[in-house]
DNA sequence: ATCAAAAATGAGTGATTACTCACTCTTATT
DNA sequence: AATAAGAGTGAGTAATCACTCATTTTTGAT
């Protein structure tokens, strides 16, 4: 189950890092896959180097403490999960030449682009959304790429598609805590909740965006 | 922090139950505080019964494990947080007298209701919803209530606000999907995730309403 | 081939863990 | 007052925990 692509991983956990020995790749992976299974504190050492055929001591050489690997994982993703699709080039493409488009079209792309993130993070995002409530270090980080990544650019780009209308009455709060639970709703309920259910994924895709589109478009 | 009603308590675990002993109740709190504050692996039997005032061996006179003390905790409140707004009586209170009335109105009377059972229960819904992805036993008293109450009432309810075009063209597992997961979000940023944010919680509320209205409505 | 630095090892550490059990205390019934 | 049963106790147990460190192995530049 979750099998974790190398290159994958190494992308993920190269943010800012200097490269990492084959036998701490491996230490990185069995952890993942341990904390994802049992939760970081029911996971022991011993038993992610013992997946990893490591010695214990080797965690140790690159990890000060079992908490420093679990934020040394954690960390980067949070970054990788929001922050890519706010990219400059990443908006660019939705507004390319003519006028900008609908807010179907935002919704659309965004919804795909962390469709395949989470299918592929499945394991890092469960660890992610247990740890968060436990460690401020990651509710910190939360915080701080929320207010200065996401919520002015998400904001701007909210104006385009609003009515003068809805810009006064309605607070972009709300409307940034409607789309982004019904966005996270959907992906957590196909890929962490109910992962088995023969899911149409898109159709409910589509749905998920008219959803959101009218839901918002009825506020006024 | 998150005080802890005596009567609440009682009545929460009371289901089916025989009495609990004071120390019982004293560990049951105990365990409610610690098991929310850090998560039942990283909670100890021994700070559970320093904080009841109770000897270590007092929990399991009352508790086989410590995992059982776990389990008679949470699998209540699945049933409490679950199954009383689907109760005849509260059905016949939306549906009283005249035609029945508008999707709104159900709406309303759900999200107020379950805003205070989870108000008065944060704790206890932090640890089912950290402890959910880890324990079978949750999970399968989760699917067994929804399979067997939730979604069979919801569905006829469901089936008295939508046109045949609707009923038709929607399946209802996503019109479920798309309304607990708003309303759930609602509760769960407003409690959980930012209990702390100056939250206008009627105007979110009626803003949740009108948004998971609409957002129906748009679909067919 | 030499050698210094980095990586890896694994036996060993004290602390803490969930849980046991022989025993005492409390309570209610007679 | 006697007694039986359940409630409560707390010292004790083996296992496991995260982490250390003296030592060995691997690596890469010369």
């Amino acid at each position: 189950m979750g099998q974790l692509d190398k290159e994958l991983l190494q992308e993920l956990l190269d943010v800012s890092e200097k490269e990492l020995t084959p036998k701490q790749t491996k230490i990185v992976q069995a952890a993942i896959e341990i904390f994802s299974e049992k939760g970081f504190a029911a996971a022991s050492t011993s038993e992610i180097a013992k997946r990893a055929g490591v010695a214990e001591g080797t965690i140790f050489r690159h990890y000060k403490t079992k908490k420093d690997l679990l934020i040394s994982i954690v960390l980067p993703v949070i970054s990788k999960f929001a922050v890519p699709f706010l990219a400059e080039q990443f908006l660019n493409e939705i507004f390319e030449g003519e006028e900008f488009e609908e807010m179907d079209q935002f919704l659309r792309k965004v919804i795909y682009n962390r469709y395949e993130f989470v299918r592929k993070n499945t394991a890092l995002l469960k660890i992610l959304l247990q740890e968060m409530f436990y460690h401020s270090e990651i509710q910190d980080t939360f915080k701080e790429i929320y207010m200065e990544k996401i919520a002015p650019k998400y904001r701007n780009l909210m104006e385009q598609f609003l009515t003068k209308d809805q810009l006064e009455s309605i607070p972009m709060e709300t409307i940034f805590r409607l789309t982004i639970s019904t966005v996270l709703g959907f992906l957590l309920t196909r890929f962490i909740i109910v992962p088995d259910y023969d899911w149409d994924d898109e159709r409910e895709i589509e749905y998920t965006i008219q959803f959101i589109k009218n839901g918002i478009k009825g506020l006024s």
